[in-house]
RNA sequence: GGCAGGGUAGCUCAGUUGGUUAGAGCGAAGGCUUCAUAAGCCUUAGGUCGCCGGUUCAAGUCCGGCUCCUGCUACCA
C-alpha cells in the first residue's frame, strides 16, 4: 500500500550558520525520506528558515543591517550547506512569508472562535533606554537564591534554581546595562487546559512519541493543570503583528511551526497539489524530526494548535539527542563548534552521512562525534569492506561483463535478500545503527566469499574463465545489493554503482533481483579514505588573520609564560577620589581603594577623557604591585588599566558584583 | 530543587517477557593472503554489567536505597 508521508526537520534559526550538530537532524531526516521514497511511498519533505524573534532583531541591529536582509542571506547560506550534504527537501521556505502569515492567521482565528485565547497583563522588565520589554535571556543580575552575580533572568547556572527575571537582585539589561523598570504588558495566551485530555491521550496512547518523551511530558506537564501559553510579544519585535492587535506580535514559537504547513502550501502551489491533501487528510502521516531541546513545543503546543485548527496531529514525533565532539559539548573556544562549510572544506559529506547513520538509534541519547572512530568506521566499513568489493572484482570482468545466468553462490544473495524486510524495519524505526550493522554483515559475508574463491588464482588459468566470471558476477551482485540498502544513506555511492553496472537505483526491491548478462563500465574509485590529519585540522581553530588595524598599529607583544603573567598583580579598585592636577596636561590624581582602608595614590593619564567628578565611585582595574614612581607632582603607587590608541582613553571596568581588592586571574 | 534519561570490554554501543560459558564493530596481539585505495580472511586476549541491599531455584534484566553523568525546567530559540 502506498503511504502518504509528510516529513519535516525542525526549522533552523536564521541567527547562525548550519553546524555539525544541526546536521545530525537533517541527515537523519533525509535518510528517512530517501528510504520512504525508495519504498515507493509519496513523500513531502518540508523545511524552512525560522526567522522571527528578538535574537534576529538584535543581531541585525548589531551588524548594521535589517532583519529582512540578514535572514535572506542566512537562508541562502543554509540552503547551500544542506545541498552540499545531499539533504533532499521538496521545499524550503521561510517563516517570514505571506503563506506563513496566512497559516498563522488561520490558526489564530480558530483559536479565537473556540475561546481559546486569553488576554492578561503581565509584569515584565522594560529597558527605558532601548524602549523595549526584555526577555529573560536579556536580563542579568544576582541570583535570588545563592547570590551568584551575573546570572541570566531564567535560571542560575551556579545553583540551578529556575526563577523569573523579575526576581533577580539588581537586574540589568544586557543591551544597555541600565536597570530595567517593571511595567505591565498586555499579552495574549493560548489556553491549553481545555485540551489537556486530548493531549494526554495523544502523548500517552497514540504511539506518536518515544516512551522517554511520553514519560517526560506526563511527569512534568500533564500531571497538573496546563498553564496558559504566552504567545504574544510587545513591540518592538521582528515577526507578525497579531490581527487587530496593533503593537502585539506573535511570539516566534507561535509562527515557527506554522512554517511546516506554509512550506507545504508553497510546495503545492508549485506542483498543483493542495496542502489540505496533506494536512487535513487523515491518511497522511505527519512525521516531525527534532532535537530534544524543543520537545514540548512540538509535543504540547503544536499539537494543540493543530487540533484546534482542524489539522492532522503528527503521526510521529521523532526526537534525537545532541551532538557531542570527542565526549564533550560543542564549544567555540575548544574549536569544536564546526560549521558545515568548514567540514566541507576538508571532508566528504558522505562520510558524515554514514558515520551518523552508524550511530543513530531511535533513542534520544546524545551522539558522540569521535574523531578516531569516524576515521576508523569510514575507512574500514565503507572503503575496506563495501567499496572494496567492487574494487576487487570489477576489473576481472571488465571485458566479459556479468554472467548470463546468476550462478550458484551457496545462497549468499538469497540470504541477503531475505534481510530486506529486517533492514527496512530498522530504517522505518529510525534505528539506522541497526540497519548499518545488518548491512555490514552482508559485506562481511561477501568478502569471505571472495577470499574462499580467490578470483586472482582463477584468473591465471584460462580454463577457469567461466568460473572467474561467475565468481565476480556474484561479488558484484552482492555489492549492488549492499549499495541498494545503503542508498538512503549514501545516494552518491548509489549513483556510482549505477554507473558501473548500468542500472539506476530507485527502488528498494532492486536488492532482491540479481543483475545478469550485462556489460559493466570501466571501474573508477568510488570513495576515498579519510585522512586523520584532515579531521584534526578541522578541529584546529583557524588562525585569525591579523587584518585588524588596531593590531597593526600596536602589534602583539612577545609571548610570556603564565609565571611571568602571575607576577603582575591586577586588582579591582574603587576610585575614592579624583582630582585635577592643575599643572599637568594629561594627568588626574586618583585615590584608589582596595577594600578596607587600604588606598593607593595614582597619577593616571586620563585627563580630558574623563570628568573627575564622574569617576568617583566607579570600579577600575589597577596594577597593584607596580614599583612606586616619583613624579613631578608626587608618588604614583600603581597604574590604572585603560585601553586606547592615538590619545583615546577607555578605562576598564569589572562587571557588577566584583569588589575592591579582588585579584584578576 | 523538580522531571526525564543514562552508567555493560580501551572506545562506541547491543542485550528481547529474569534462564546455560554477557555480545557486535572499532582498537590491541598473533597468523594467513596479495585481487583490491597498506584493502581482505582466520585466531586470541579483555568485562565482580556504577555501588549496597532485597525478591527468586536463577538477576545486566525485577524491587528499594545510594552515587556519578546528561538533558529539560512554559515569558532565548
Amino acid at each position: 500500500m502506498t503511504r502518504q508521508i509528510l516529513v519535516t526537520s525542525a526549522l533552523p534559526y536564521a541567527n547562525g550558520h548550519i553546524h555539525l550538530g544541526h546536521l545530525v537532524e537533517y541527515i537523519q531526516t533525509d535518510i528517512f525520506v530517501r528510504f520512504q521514497r525508495m519504498r515507493g511511498h509519496k513523500v513531502g519533505f518540508m523545511c524552512a528558515d525560522d526567522t522571527h524573534g528578538t535574537a534576529i532583531m538584535i543581531r541585525a541591529e548589531k551588524e548594521g543591517t535589517t532583519p529582512e536582509k540578514m535572514i535572506a542571506e542566512m537562508s541562502e547560506s543554509h540552503q547551500r550547506d544542506f545541498a552540499a550534504f545531499g539533504i533532499s527537501f521538496d521545499h524550503y521556505g521561510s517563516t517570514n512569508s505571506d503563506a506563513n502569515r496566512a497559516v498563522g492567521e488561520g490558526i489564530w482565528q480558530k483559536l479565537l472562535d473556540q475561546d481559546l485565547v486569553a488576554e492578561k497583563a503581565v509584569p515584565r522588565l522594560f529597558d527605558n533606554q532601548k524602549q523595549m520589554f526584555l526577555a529573560d535571556r536579556f536580563v542579568k543580575g544576582t541570583c535570588p537564591k545563592c547570590q551568584t552575580p551575573d546570572q541570566y533572568g531564567d535560571a542560575c547556572e551556579k545553583c540551578g534554581t529556575a526563577y523569573s527575571a523579575t526576581e533577580l537582585i539588581d537586574p540589568k539589561s544586557v543591551f544597555t546595562d541600565t536597570t530595567p523598570e517593571l511595567k505591565e504588558s498586555q499579552q495574549f495566551f493560548v489556553k491549553l487546559e481545555p485540551m489537556q485530555e486530548m493531549l494526554t491521550e495523544w502523548t500517552q496512547n497514540s504511539g506518536a512519541l518515544q516512551t522517554e518523551v511520553a514519560n517526560y511530558l506526563l511527569g512534568y506537564f500533564l500531571g497538573k493543570p496546563l498553564q496558559d501559553w504566552d504567545v504574544s510579544r510587545p513591540a518592538p519585535y521582528f515577526g507578525f503583528e497579531i490581527p487587530n492587535q496593533p503593537g502585539n506580535y506573535w511570539y516566534v514559537w507561535f509562527d515557527a511551526p506554522c512554517g511546516y504547513i506554509a512550506s507545504t502550501v508553497e510546495w503545492c502551489a508549485k506542483t498543483g497539489d493542495n496542502a489540505d491533501n496533506w494536512w487535513r487528510n487523515e491518511n497522511t502521516e505527519i512525521v516531525h524530526f527534532l532535537g530534544k531541546d524543543i520537545t514540548y513545543f512540538h509535543t504540547l503546543f503544536w499539537p494543540a494548535m493543530l487540533h484546534a485548527a482542524g489539522y492532522n496531529k503528527p503521526k510521529r514525533v521523532h526526537i534525537h539527542g545532541f551532538l557531542q565532539i570527542n565526549g564533550e559539548k560543542m564549544s567555540k573556544s575548544r574549536g569544536t563548534f564546526i560549521n558545515a562549510s568548514r567540514y566541507l572544506e576538508l571532508l566528504d559529506p558522505d562520510w558524515l552521512r554514514y558515520y551518523y547513520a552508524s550511530k543513530l538509534s531511535n533513542k534520544i541519547d546524545d551522539l558522540d562525534f569521535h574523531s578516531e572512530e569516524f576515521v576508523g568506521k569510514v575507512n574500514s566499513d565503507l572503503v575496506g569492506r563495501v567499496v572494496n568489493l567492487a574494487s576487487r572484482s570489477a576489473k576481472f570482468v571488465a571485458t566479459t561483463g556479468l554472467s548470463k545466468q546468476y550462478p550458484d553462490d551457496g545462497g549468499l544473495f538469497a540470504k541477503a535478500a531475505d534481510m530486506s524486510d529486517t533492514i527496512a524495519a530498522a530504517y522505518e524505526s529510525c534505528d539506522y545503527r541497526e540497519a548499518m550493522r545488518l548491512i555490514m554483515t552482508c559485506a562481511d559475508a561477501a568478502n569471505e566469499y571472495v577470499d574462499q574463491k580467490t578470483p586472482w588464482t582463477l584468473r591465471k588459468d584460462p580454463d577457469k574463465a567461466q568460473e572467474l566470471q561467475d565468481v565476480c558476477t556474484v561479488v558484484l551482485n552482492l555489492f549492488h545489493q549492499i549499495a541498494v540498502y545503503l542508498t538512503p544513506v549514501l545516494p552518491t555511492l548509489a549513483k556510482k554503482t549505477a554507473a558501473l553496472l548500468g542500472d539506476d537505483i530507485t527502488s528498494w526491491s532492486q536488492a532482491s533481483t540479481p543483475l545478469v548478462g550485462r556489460d559493466i563500465a570501466k571501474f573508477q574509485h568510488m570513495m576515498t579514505r579519510v585522512e586523520a590529519a584532515k579531521v584534526d585540522e578541522m578541529f584546529t581553530p583557524e588562525e585569525v588573520a591579523p587584518s585588524s588595524p588596531t593590531l597593526e598599529k600596536e602589534p602583539l607583544a612577545a609571548e610570556i609564560t603564565i609565571d611571568e603573567f602571575q607576577k603582575i598583580d591586577l586588582r579591582v579598585a574603587e576610585i575614592l577620589a579624583a582630582n585635577e592636577v592643575p599643572e599637568a596636561r594629561k594627568l588626574l590624581q586618583l585615590t584608589l581603594g582596595l577594600g578596607g582602608d587600604v588606598t593607593r595614590n595614582v597619577f593616571a593619564g586620563i585627563k580630558g577623557a574623563y570628568e573627575p567628578d564622574k569617576l568617583v565611585g566607579r570600579l577600575v582595574v589597577m596594577v597593584a604591585n607596580l614599583k612606586p614612581r616619583k613624579m613631578k607632582f608626587g608618588m604614583s603607587e600603581g597604574m590604572v588599566a585603560a585601553a586606547g590608541t592615538d590619545g583615546e582613553v577607555y578605562l576598564l571596568s569589572p562587571d557588577s558584583g566584583a569588589v575592591p581588592g579582588q585579584r584578576l586571574h
